[in-house]
DNA sequence: GCACTATTATGACAGCTGTCATAGAAAGCC
DNA sequence: GGCTTTCTATGACAGCTGTCATAATAGTGC
């Protein structure tokens, strides 16, 4: 999660996203993401002719595409995967993440939502093409596991809605106990979905 | 919702989430309060000598109390209460008020947790609070229902999480699909849990 | 009438914001 | 070499932010 030896515009684009999901959009300036990428600063303007909203929505499109891809990581790590397993894997990683860092960084794309939904159309697109790009290898790994295709896409967005908000609750508790709790609750209903081994 | 005949004080505080839950904490100047709230400049200072943060906090807590004290309101207009009856209400409100103002607005203790956990202690305190506030009246209404207490509590959390991360699909997919489908989904779980007749 | 408090008015303050114009450096290519 | 394109440097800009000091006003009790 550190800083690679990506080019200065990845750089600026990961660094935003960090700064974002810790401090939201609004309180993120671009001389923080300059800063926090090492990048010069005279390359803002040159790698994002659209100013800071073209930033953020590149911000939001990198974090949709990392859960997105996380997806298919948990799925090889599982011998023998369940719906419920998936879950609690997704879960997993946030419950780990905020053993490290204190809690104080949430979801990028949950942020950009709150803070351009109704200010910035490009934004309030790329948020949901976020979403988009996170919930669908969830719902075909579902349907692998012998979901039926109408309910995969289904469970998938139930799935996501959840983490969000557990996300949000765990944030201001300082405690991992309501991801804990939802992924408890919910995997009996997960694994009831499946009609058919997958 | 419209700004009624309480005095200034009240007026703003209302003012305040109204805008945070549009806009986020960091795009929702105190100027901008102030106009919307038609009250007098020079009361800010006056009424919130802690500032924006304080004026924050009290929208914080003003809409958690909202939301516990609409639960009883629910419950009051249903002939007889269920778990997905309860959270089906719970999640039309939010249907009803898309519908009305397009996604306008999400939730302001969600704006808040986004935008000021990790920068301001006794916000992320406040919105800790909202969270309980509006979470123990729906355990308390599941367990009424014939929901075992233990489990009343973590089905509570569960509800709540998944409502708001629904909330921020629907705002970012302009679309209450995310909604109306966990509503959808969660429901025989949620009636599954009672043991007795409430 | 007075005194006291609660409220409001006004303007100024430093600090930060995103944006842009201009200039310069670097690197690749012919 | 020279030329072109890509990248970086620097500083300035107007606009907005939250905060505060000061003062005037309104209201209330006596």
């Amino acid at each position: 999660m550190t800083v690679s030896e990506r080019g200065p515009r990845e750089r600026m684009v990961f660094s935003a996203a960090q700064l974002i999901r810790r401090d939201g959009v609004g309180a993120t300036g671009l001389r923080d993401v300059v800063a926090h990428a090492g990048a010069p600063r005279g390359s803002l303007g040159h790698y994002f002719p659209g100013g800071k909203e073209q930033l953020v929505n590149e911000a939001v499109g990198w974090a949709g595409r990392y859960a997105g891809d996380r997806v298919a990581r948990f799925l090889e790590e599982m011998r023998e995967p369940t719906p419920s397993g998936l879950f609690a894997a997704m879960v997993r990683q946030w419950t780990d993440e905020f053993r490290g860092d204190g809690f104080a960084s949430g979801c990028p794309v949950a942020a950009a939502t709150v803070d351009c939904t109704s200010s910035a159309e490009s934004t309030r697109a790329a948020v949901a093409d976020a979403f988009a790009c996170w919930s669908r290898p969830v719902s075909r790994a579902l349907s692998a596991m012998g979901v039926p295709e109408a309910r995969a896409a289904s469970l998938a967005t139930l799935m996501i809605s959840t983490l969000e908000g557990a996300i949000l609750i765990a944030r201001s508790e300082q405690d991992s106990r309501a991801l804990t709790t939802v992924v408890r609750e919910l995997a009996p209903l997960l694994d009831g979905a499946r009609t058919r081994d997958g």
